[in-house]
DNA sequence: GGAGGCGGATTAAACGTTTAAATTCAGTTA
DNA sequence: TAACTGAATTTAAACGTTTAATCCGCCTCC
């Protein structure tokens, strides 16, 4: 071992002691006198016991400034109080409120969240789990826009509680929580509408994001029903840039009056797109983003956008791992939670 | 215990049996026809075998499917494969990015971080450390722009390797990280007044942050360096609207030409009184940012900001635990990173 | 041919909890 | 008074690793 190689003599500085700061239960239950299955009783509320018990207990604790150590409980549990959040990446203006809101939750219920960003790749998801799997989590919460097949099988076979997004299915250990993207762009149709705009363009997303596949056919939904001429729409990837060239693209021939995108930073995009060719927001084009981000706040006009829910989401989340945890039957169940219209400044009357 | 009050007869359908799924370092062990403890020395490369016995055990490892139980690992060792890593607020910008360049060194060297909010108080700040005492973390993160002594002491008491950002000090177990905000600073004052500005004015942050002490008075260093008019100072709150009612109370009088921000929100804030009050930026008054967040490079026109490296910050941290974990002796040392001026659109020649 | 060294492996004792099962003890009932 | 309850507590056996201490051959060197 490293430390031993390290001699020391009469002459030497005393090296700080290899201590481990060992105030265990054991010290705990014989301060208090009695033994550490009251102790650890006391601690989790799993019995009853003497009040008076209960004090001295809490005392000794106090007195010596004990605290759990987490590796032997969970051991001893075969548990961990750790709980799972994989997501694509915390860099993604998308997920630091989610992940808030999930640890906030954890928090509340004396667990703590260990967040993995998987990068967007497969791989590295399937190696989040596994070690996620090495950590004894009860539960892991994936809110990735892509589920891999595998992950699910492998979280399933170990028969931890599980909670996706978008996910087409429940069962026993896995919950889902459904993202009602339909009210929100219903919301911004009529708003649209309403305003006398008829060329409604939309730029979404890449379509091998689950996402991005459903807002658009949210958006195509809605925009047949409310009867608009066949809306165009482009394919873009979800970046600003991405957002820029498509809107560049839209704005030849019979242009649009109105353009939705599938996010924000596609908006974002379109404004920047419609600043660089001499047309006025809103007056000149009307822009609807999607998700809400911080930033939609301070955009120039400010951006009217779709909200999701983001903070609801977290905290559904972890609601949703925390109820199959305590049901010994693991029932999963379907959540549900809407998306609705934020009216900035980038709507306006439709020139005529 | 709750799972004990489910009766089940003959009649009931079977419940999923409460299985661990135990395959653990024996049944390796068996399988490969060796002991645990060279089951144990193969996994962790801590001492030699032979190669033909190694492989055995990896394929034992393979077949079982075999995956190592941290709970026992981090109690026989003492401490755990996680670090922790304390901010003030993932929905902060400026976190994500350290955040995510941490966590990707950690799993270079297979280590997990658990990112803690404190949401800028201090009392959760000892609890989150406290947490991480009781998970038996090696290593500590605080990137926090305050920090409380009773933390550090807390961390030191226990010799848990410790990290801070712009702590004045170093220590055995504690490493420091220095902004160099003087460099980036000073890069942006001769920017602006090679384009002819002499009356710029600093909106800061509030003094009660460490960093916005540090940022103010680089700024005004430089400035009498430079021998600048004396600036016009104000302290405002690190927010857009901060920085928005701050720029209102500089646009009277003898108007600044241009406007540092203490950090880009603040700066967007700026630009968007401006445009309110109908000054052009840059051709009326030139603004620079703080910080180089995400959005810096698409606020409208893109501004012009002193990066700070997140994710050299991320990295160092990381960096700085590693080799005092290393080290038996534990010496912390000193790590500086650097601000450098990124020029976008918000800076012009000044108005003669 | 014995001493010494060495690489490779095993044995067994921790590590700090939780939790069934056993024990104690005071109070109640027959 | 003996038997029974039930609450409060203790005992002791896990949980899955790591690792110091041993052990076992085998080789080398006098």
């Amino acid at each position: 071992m490293r430390i031993a190689s390290f001699r020391s003599n009469a002459y030497t500085v005393v090296v700080s002691p290899p201590v481990r700061t060992n105030v265990s239960i054991r010290d705990v239950a014989a301060r208090a006198g009695v033994s550490t299955a009251t102790v650890s009783h006391v601690l989790n509320g799993t019995r009853g016991s003497k009040p008076e018990t209960r004090q001295r207990v809490l005392d000794a604790i106090q007195a010596l400034g004990y605290s759990q150590n987490q590796a032997g409980r969970d051991l001893a549990r075969g548990r961990s109080s750790l709980l799972g959040l994989i997501i694509s990446d915390i860099r993604n203006p998308f997920f630091p409120e989610v992940t808030a809101a999930f640890q906030e939750q954890a928090l509340l219920n004396n667990m703590d969240a260990l967040v993995l960003n998987t990068n967007y790749d497969a791989q590295r998801t399937l190696n989040s789990v596994k070690r996620l799997m090495g950590l004894q989590v009860p539960g892991v919460a994936v809110l990735t826009s892509q589920i891999d097949p595998a992950v699910m099988d492998m979280l399933a076979e170990h028969h931890i509680a599980a909670v996706y997004l978008d996910l087409g299915r429940v069962d026993p250990s896995v919950s889902n929580i459904v993202l009602d993207y339909e009210h929100g762009i219903g919301e911004a149709l009529e708003h649209l509408t309403k305003l006398g705009h008829r060329r409604i363009a939309y730029i979404g997303g890449p379509l091998a994001l689950h996402s991005a596949q459903r807002r658009k056919n949210a958006f195509l939904e809605r925009a047949v029903q409310m009867g608009l001429e066949s809306p165009a729409t482009i394919d873009a990837d979800f970046t600003v840039k991405g957002g820029y060239y498509a809107c560049a693209k839209l704005l030849v021939g019979s242009k649009p009056t109105a353009i939705v995108a599938g996010n924000d930073l596609t908006a974002i995009g379109v404004l920047h797109r419609a600043y660089d060719g001499g047309l006025r927001v809103p007056e000149d084009l009307s822009v609807v983003g999607f998700d809400d981000i911080l930033f939609a706040e301070y955009t120039q006009p400010a951006l009217t956008t779709v909200s999701v829910p983001r903070v609801e989401i977290g905290r559904v989340a972890f609601q949703a791992l925390w109820t199959m945890m305590a049901d010994p039957s693991r029932t999963g169940r379907e959540y549900r939670v809407g998306t609705k219209l934020i009216e900035r400044q980038t709507t306006a009357a439709a020139k005529t």
